[in-house]
DNA sequence: CTGAAAGCGCTTACAG
DNA sequence: CTGAAAGCGCTTACAG
């Protein structure tokens, strides 16, 4: 078989033009069915493959999407992005469009590099994955390719981001806690750190509020410093019946805790997570928690960068996508 | 600032041609130093991006490869799998290469469907990250473009791969566990589940024959059926003092067991491991293990499949890469 | 329904 | 040291 088979080739031994190929083969107008059939047949003979180079550079399209994830999410812990990508993946594959992943370095970042995938014109558009510097999503917007957060937003203006819905899941999580009985409820997490532990704390506080119950300083309890370090947990005097937990690793480690200390989960306390990751099972008990709902998020996202590659006008905002409760065993009814 | 700048226009804007830029930007031979001094800086200014499409058109190459992780792998206890892509993509950056990264579905993977990205020209080799069926292996070695097979081999002819060196790394962990004063020492994994469990079982076995220590049957526990599925342990009456799990998570599984059973790690008895992988710091004591060198597989890997884009008939056969030995607490001296 | 011509943005081989 | 010409493999706009 022929290294390199061209729709010129196919045209020679059909006795036709590199035309009428190209039309039948994108099933374009202006060729018979008949030699339409005839010409995919005889490609697939041949083995032929579409060069999509000569369609980019026609076109000044690569159909590929940069997804950046800065380094710091791509450790040992963060599986969670791989996934994301894959469900990305599929959905870019219906628009005939295919992912660079490049994984930002830290470096990078700090220096305001962009990446070579960038700088080459290989590809169309980016979705960001994962919080930046202000400094690169500043940059980054100023390109010539659009672009999609996906997962994170800053306060930066004309911003299109696709976020988990962090205070209705903490929300309806609460709720769910009250509901059960629960009154003496607890946040762990240090409300100073990322927006979105900040989002989900107020999605607590908002529960509680229209349930009548007053916040107790006490219970907001800090599992990390500002720089993100994780931190021994202050338990208050006055025991919590319920924990709600800003993530599922959080509450893994406050179980241990809760444990070591003597407490029994759920029958001396209750606690819930958030983003039912590997955590969320590998607690004992199971953890009750809210699942991120990446299949549509995903979805919403590649529809946006496509429109926004077709149409540069095209903005969307902050986009919300409601998470999905997961009901274990890690919450006791105590009514 | 223009849509898009070609190096036309910066060749137009310096009064030269475009063949000048093209040998200035390129550092090619033939243009003065001034020159190509100049047109760098017009470049910048300019904004000018390279267009890979029309280099890739001219050579007939994409500069990406295709990195294919089969679905399974891509799952959310698999991290391990997006710092392997990480270190194969800076190691491609070098190259002035891409990743495009795809999650093989297991329908395309029964199916032997090849990629979008393949028929599409958009990459000059694979990267196969992950034991796939050797239906596919057959398939995507019979594909006009060079195939690594990273971290898993089968017994097909012609096959380069780059993997782990399971043998070894068990081997020396059983030694050092032998070194240790530990005699009963048991095997934890089903020596009829993957090639690489069976390798690290042989690494184990060949320790025990060195030091002329006898393998007992009753020292090979299951892990896992013939599926997959993780089993219940069954322990033999007479307790090992140290046990060479297969991987990570089964240690941690282990270790979780024995502590049930009331039995004290590692006082009681040892634990090892295999992967340094997120388990195993998740345990209570820390695993002392095997780390995978992911770092120097990727080099190689990517070393190897851009000398097979540029000569085809280079071939490595199986590379092995030494792991390296992490100690932590969970193995006893009971000398 | 079919095709000749031009062009996308580079690079290579050759001539000066 | 510099550049005119040709070509990579498609697609678009137009003519028949």
């Amino acid at each position: 078989m022929k290294g390199n088979i061209t729709m010129r080739d196919i045209a020679e031994k059909l006795g036709v033009s590199s035309v009428t190929v190209s039309k039948a083969l994108n099933d374009k107008e202006g060729v018979s069915d008949e030699l339409k059939k005839r010409i995919k047949q005889v490609a697939d003979e041949m083995g032929y493959r579409f060069n999509t180079h000569a369609k980019s550079m026609k076109e000044g399209l690569s159909y590929n999407i940069g997804i950046i994830i800065p380094e710091q999410f791509a450790g040992s812990t963060q599986a969670f992005y791989l996934q994301f990508y894959q469900h990305l993946s599929q959905n870019m594959d219906v628009h005939h469009y295919s992912g660079i992943l490049h994984i930002l370095s830290r470096e990078d970042e700090r220096n305001l590099a962009l990446p070579r995938i960038y700088t080459e014109k290989k590809i169309d558009g980016f979705i960001m994955l994962g919080q930046i510097s202000p400094e690169y999503v500043k940059m980054i917007q100023n390109t010539d390719v659009p672009v999609i957060f996906l997962d994170f937003y800053t306060d930066q203006t004309n911003i299109d981001s696709v976020l988990t819905d962090n205070f209705f899941g903490v929300y309806e999580m609460t709720n769910y806690l009250i509901r059960n009985g629960h009154k003496k409820i607890a946040y762990v997490g240090n409300i100073h750190s990322t927006s979105s532990i900040q989002d989900r704390f107020l999605g607590y506080y908002k529960s509680l509020l229209e349930s009548r119950i007053e916040l107790n300083p006490d219970y907001i309890i800090k599992d990390r410093d500002e720089l993100g370090n994780y931190i021994p947990f202050e338990l208050p005097e006055d025991m919590p019946t319920a924990f709600v937990c800003n993530c599922d690793q959080v509450a893994f480690n406050l179980i241990n805790d809760l444990k070591k200390k003597g407490y029994d989960v759920p029958n001396d306390c209750s606690v819930v997570g958030f983003d039912n990751d590997i955590y969320a099972t590998l607690t004992e008990p199971k953890l009750t928690t809210v699942e991120v709902n990446m299949k549509e998020m995903s979805k919403v996202t590649v529809k946006f960068i496509i429109e926004k590659i077709k149409n540069r006008k095209k903005t969307y905002g902050r986009v919300m996508i409601k998470g999905t409760m997961i009901y274990r065993d890690s919450v006791k009814n105590i009514l």
